[in-house]
DNA sequence: TCCTGTTTGTGAAACTGTTCACAAGTGGAA
DNA sequence: TTCCACTTGTGAACAGTTTCACAAACAGGA
């Protein structure tokens, strides 16, 4: 009965996108109706987990029965914000930025990379896909021509606090950060560090422990 | 006064990371002290955040002082297993393993990728920078040859959960994942998920909301 | 219609992580 | 030595998240 006033937790909000993804998966395989513990088996964690998550969109699944797949990857497109188109722009055309954008899940998705920004001369101008290079200097003026929601940030750590300056200057008002470095921005304004050292080291020090 | 026998949560594991990696900075600027209100203000984060987070390791702050950056580098080092060498197999030579395989700061922090595996028979024996890429059916052979600690995921979902069962069975007990698949192993395994699309869709699900 | 097996939705409890607030050290100046 | 400005370490309060447990709803069969 909780329905879409209030806020959702962000734990929640994240198993959101891995539940849509197997609902996806039951879809093709045409399966019309899930119920929580085949979800929370695929997703690994709790049938409860599942219910309550679910239980902050609203109450739609049948007792006995389950959640209608179908209506179930409705909700979810809708409350990801999947159902209308992103307009991305890419800073940085380095070996991770180009590996981005050459992830096709994104598109898929209704994420697209309309701007790409880098500062070698060498590629300001060249194509990557279909979109052409542009200069760090052009930056203002590409977000704002290509109306830009969302900008993924893969520039090395040391420029990359005075480009997104910049950017939320702009008026951007989500990033996507890959570089390794804590950004700092306004409170308003959306922010996701993706760090693959982070990850490693919290691996490394659970298999420190497990050597002791 | 908390030591070293209790365990950290994992929270405060992956902010040693961030931590660390600002720490070094300091050391090269030639900083020997640092307050917590420094790190937390570099980091992101509070002060009262950064000083239970250390409390975890024990207590060597000096009060009045601050943290000795040598020392608190040393720690967090240890703490991290940053002080040993880790033998790193990579599963999958596509373009986010490549991009993974030449990413240098790896390397700088002892993560050494001495394996990697594909399936592709165009690109079995042909090497990436100095490794030999090999068959998916040189696995276990190559993870024991190898003395493999860690494993990187960059394969297709539709395969990760089959390999990385094999992996578990012959005894790794880390894996970081990047393909977009719930893993499910033991529980004596570790796992990190590294997901750009469930990072979007949380920045996506921010922006819609903004919208409203 | 009634019974049975299944599954949801949700308060309450348990747990985990974060912030607050302050006593207790510390170095340096007077 | 005494004082002062500063900073740690940590219980306690608080906030957020997960798990538990069970009444209520439903489908299908007898």
């Amino acid at each position: 009965m909780n329905s879409f006033t209030n806020r959702i937790p962000d734990a929640a909000v994240r198993r959101f996108s891995l539940y849509l993804r197997y609902l996806e998966d039951f879809e093709r395989s045409g399966i019309r109706n899930v119920a929580s513990g085949v979800l929370a088996e695929r997703g690994g964690t709790t049938a409860a987990q599942v219910r309550k998550d679910l239980s902050f969109l609203g109450s739609f699944g049948k007792r006995g029965l389950g959640y209608s797949v179908a209506e179930l990857t409705g909700v979810l497109r809708g409350v990801l914000g999947l159902d209308s188109v992103w307009r991305v722009a890419l800073l940085g055309a380095g070996r991770i930025g180009t590996a981005l954008f050459r992830y096709e899940p994104f598109r898929a998705r209704g994420f697209h990379i309309t701007t790409v920004i880098d500062n070698d001369p060498g590629k300001i101008g060249t194509r990557l896909g279909d979109v052409t290079i542009r200069g760090e200097h052009e930056l203002e003026s590409a977000l704002q021509d290509d109306r830009t929601d969302l900008v993924i940030v893969a520039v090395p750590a040391a420029v990359a606090q005075a480009l997104v300056d910049r950017v939320v200057a702009a008026g951007i008002r989500a990033v996507l950060n890959y570089a390794p470095t804590q950004l700092r921005l306004p409170g308003d304004v959306a922010l996701r560090n993706v760090s693959m050292m982070v990850e490693l080291e919290s691996l490394s020090h659970a298999l420190a422990r497990l050597r002791r």
